[in-house]
DNA sequence: TTGTATGCGTTATCAG
DNA sequence: CTGATAACGCATACAA
């Protein structure tokens, strides 16, 4: 029973205390913040424990406290370079305040949503982030009655329950039509993605009204998924007929990449001299040489402030704090005026 | 104590089996995988469970089974293609056999590395899979007592005790010497960073000896981390000078993209007409038209089905299996022959 | 300040 | 197949 060595197995507080001499309860005590121990008796307790090896489970101090210190991060296609850079902003901030990013990645199956739901409820998690897919209503009120935060990022179509984060993609939608036009552009194009997610069919509809305003029509594609492959796709079909467009709205930096590279390899075109280009996130590629990306930026840095102020209880739980301006980031892909 | 209605709290399999009329432990039965529980059983249990929203506790279940199904991934930059991807792979395959995959971002302080083994412990994690950063060999020493699994990648330079799964740097980087000699480049130059990491260091070493061996001198440019940035930097530095080299060989894709850029946006010069270029890891961006670089490509994939395999226990432990070629990817930024 | 006793939600063991 | 009971590792109310 009083295994002083640790072999190939975890220490638990009991074999510190005996090897300490002292009570459970006051090795237990010297690992909580804020308990009432002797200087001796820590120093006994810190001394045993780090010769045998041991660190608090948290998994058992969790089963105590009723909630764990885990924060559940969903989404499915982390390498892409935007939720990459979000999922960096993030856990470094949990690391910060003490909890830790579990990840669910829902790519495989359709069917996984709800899976990946369910084992944030196993693990007790805190909150929950959804980072990318589309939730079912049921699965989110499940979490939400189990006393879990549920934050969804870039997907208000969910009205209530839920804490939203968002960006203002109508806004910045409009702002990029007046660009476009300001630069003496008439023949728009849409380049956007079969995805259908919130933010891309919000973005595809609100330059589009924002054209028709102006009495401008605008072709829409969408050859495939979110991807630089599909963006080149787009801009081998948009570009090879008569009635080549002026300008383009992509969606995501990525399909703006990918277009621009269809348009400059595959049919010599000078952007933006033939062609004006605007995208959307300012991802790191955008801002290489090659691509010089005229964008809009998704303020990712102060939406993870605001997510983890709404983990930590620290901020406002201001509703309309929610919402983040995606602002205009100039740079050579579109003409000056 | 028979609260039906799950209020803002989880609900436990106590609740469960009070509703469904039967022991606690027919509830664990039904959710246990073999377990032996009839159909009458588990489906008055199943309804009950259902109606409450109970879900199992993964926390209490790891209790007694002395491990948890958590396997917690270390690294820093995750933003990073390269890093992303591994990711994206890991995370994918670890939810596949059941497990889940717990990130630590030792990103911030420097003497973060330390605290996010410790947490691997904290959450009796099965393995501990290393991306990036210096473990200090008696932390991983630690881990490896507790039972824990310790899975480095790419950084070979610890000899023994945890698993080590690598790319053959040493013959892609003599490689990457004769393809540059075969284009007949003689002027020669290594773009690294100063991170100094074992592969990094390995690459330029491998490259320079190999050029040695020729009777060919190698200039080697460390301006800064290992990112576009520094590659773009490189670039900067070595073409402004007179004795130009003809040919770079860069650490890493991200740094090739970097020089790229600054010698055709800089400089004027084509690529691979002036100068040819040979980068490494095959990120996506690589692949992109307006780069269309030659590199080595890192098996991610078969790397994250070893690491799977070595945590599933499915695969044979064979110690040279750990080892992985970089096979090269003809693209256009060397001259053919 | 310290130790003892209790409970957190599970699963494993054992008797029925 | 089922139910009672004992762990698992920890934090805390309570007594000393």
């Amino acid at each position: 029973m009083s295994e002083a060595r640790a072999e190939r197995s975890f220490v638990s507080a009991q074999q510190v205390a005996e090897l300490a001499g002292v009570s459970r309860s006051a090795v237990s005590r010297t690992f909580t913040e804020g308990a009432s121990v002797s200087d001796v008796t820590r120093q006994k307790v810190l001394r045993a424990a780090d010769l045998l090896g041991y660190h608090v489970n948290h998994l058992a101090r969790s089963l105590i406290q009723e909630e764990s210190l885990i924060v559940c991060l969903i989404g499915a296609e982390i390498s892409t370079p935007y939720q990459s850079r979000m999922l960096e902003a993030l856990t470094r901030r949990l690391q910060r305040i003490g909890r830790v990013g579990m990840f669910i990645n829902t790519s495989g199956e359709s069917a996984s949503f709800e899976a990946a739901l369910r084992q944030t409820l196993n693990y007790r998690a805190a909150a929950s982030i959804v980072l990318s897919g589309a939730p079912p209503e049921s699965l989110i009120r499940t979490c939400v009655n189990n006393g879990q935060q549920v934050i969804l990022i870039n997907r208000d179509n969910h009205p209530e329950g839920p804490a939203n984060v968002s960006v203002d993609n109508h806004q910045a939608a409009r702002e990029a039509f007046h660009m476009l036009a300001r630069a003496g552009c008439s023949t728009l194009a849409v380049i956007s993605s079969t995805a259908g997610t919130p933010s891309i069919v919000a973005r595809e509809r609100s330059f589009a009204a924002a054209a028709a305003e102006a009495g401008l029509k605008v072709t829409v594609v969408r050859s495939g998924p979110t991807s630089y492959a599909t963006g080149f796709e787009a801009g081998r079909l948009l570009l090879s007929g008569s009635g080549r467009p002026d300008a383009a709205f992509c969606a995501t930096d990525l399909l703006a990449c990918g277009f621009m590279d269809a348009a400059r390899y595959e049919f010599g075109l000078n952007v933006p001299a033939d062609i004006c280009v605007v995208g959307f996130d300012d991802i790191e590629q955008s801002g290489w040489s090659a691509y010089n990306l005229t964008t809009f930026r998704q303020p990712v840095d102060a939406m993870a402030d605001y997510i983890i102020s709404l983990i930590d209880g620290s901020g406002v739980e201001d509703i309309e704090r929610g919402r983040f301006m995606a602002a205009p980031v100039w740079r050579r892909s579109v003409r000056p005026r």
